[in-house]
DNA sequence: GTCTATAGAGTGATAGAC
DNA sequence: GTCTATCACTCTATAGAC
């Protein structure tokens, strides 16, 4: 039995986003691709015609839009209660640790060296985003811009741990703790 | 001109720990080690009748080794000041995160299935023996070992965040609060 | 001869490109 | 689906120490 080929570009991307995640980049073969697509090797020439490395780049084009409208967006713009909503997107999104982030695992991994400037970007962004709305809550700027970056780091380190001691509790408590620490304005 | 062949084991797993720290675990290919090592394939299979798992399984008992020597053993002895060594060997040796954990790294990617066990053992002893050290500092056990985990977690994520915004100063700050976490006994 | 370490051509399988 | 390159790995041969 096959499965019904995805009907648009974005389901397709979201599938793709499921394999490089659990394969990695190099480990994700274009079999893998095939079969969890359900697309021939042809077809997926046809939507990425620059291959592998096409398709990682929609995907985190992809990954990076929706934080930037589920997260990056509302930080910025200082929505009402954006931090919180942040933590717990974020819970949900990765799953407790259970769901990696591709973005950080592939700074972590050979990917660097392709995606360089979307990893950066990505990142530079949620930090900036997030001393934003932190400044907004009453920190100083230079005490904003460092509590956003602890916070973020956090979140990839509470993923990282998680998975290596197989304990979403784990991702958990550091969420919660990060989430006291957005609160209180003296560290 | 050929390299001359490192003289030990040691130094061969040294050279091999280098070549999956860059190219991950399926992006290390057998050439790239080869070249890397200065051994033809023959040798090293020689050395690693298991190939490329058994190099990386050796890879990961020589950085366990490592850290049971250098970290995890002082702190679980309750070596003085065996916390701030700790903050002093982690950031010169994952060089303010220049230098990735490939424990870290493999559990974020698909190493995880192949090494779980021992990724696990790292990070669970990491916990342990910083959670006693806590303890013997002032912290009740539970709050040492909650701290304890927000450390760990917090270097991981320090690596993360450095590599992806190219920025080591990121995790020598990261480092610097951790730091003066583990020495307040009320967060 | 035996043991240990070396090299590298050759194997089938499978990768990604098209 | 076809193609070619490259993959992990095997095998045979060689060298020196003892």
């Amino acid at each position: 039995m096959t499965l019904r080929p995805p009907s648009g570009r974005t389901d397709v991307i979201a599938l793709l986003a499921e394999v490089f995640r659990e394969q990695g980049f190099e480990g994700a073969t274009l079999s893998a691709i095939s079969k969890a697509t359900g697309l021939g090797k042809g077809s997926l020439y046809h939507h990425f015609p620059g291959g592998k490395e096409e398709m990682a780049q929609a995907v985190l084009d992809e990954i990076d839009a929706w934080f930037e409208r589920e997260v990056f967006g509302p930080l910025a713009s200082l929505a009402p209660d954006a931090i919180d909503a942040m933590f717990d997107a974020v819970t949900d999104y990765f799953r407790s640790g259970r769901r990696v982030c591709l973005v950080g695992a592939f700074a972590l991994s050979d990917g660097r060296a392709r995606f360089g400037a979307k990893i950066h970007a990505y990142f530079h962004r949620w930090n900036e985003a997030l001393a934003h709305a932190l400044a907004a809550r009453g920190y100083s700027p230079r005490k904003a811009r460092v509590r956003a970056e602890e916070i973020v780091a956090g979140i990839q380190g509470g993923i990282v741990l998680a998975r290596a001691i197989n304990d979403p509790t784990s991702f958990d408590r550091m969420i919660a703790r990060l989430r006291r620490r957005a609160r209180r304005q003296t560290p």
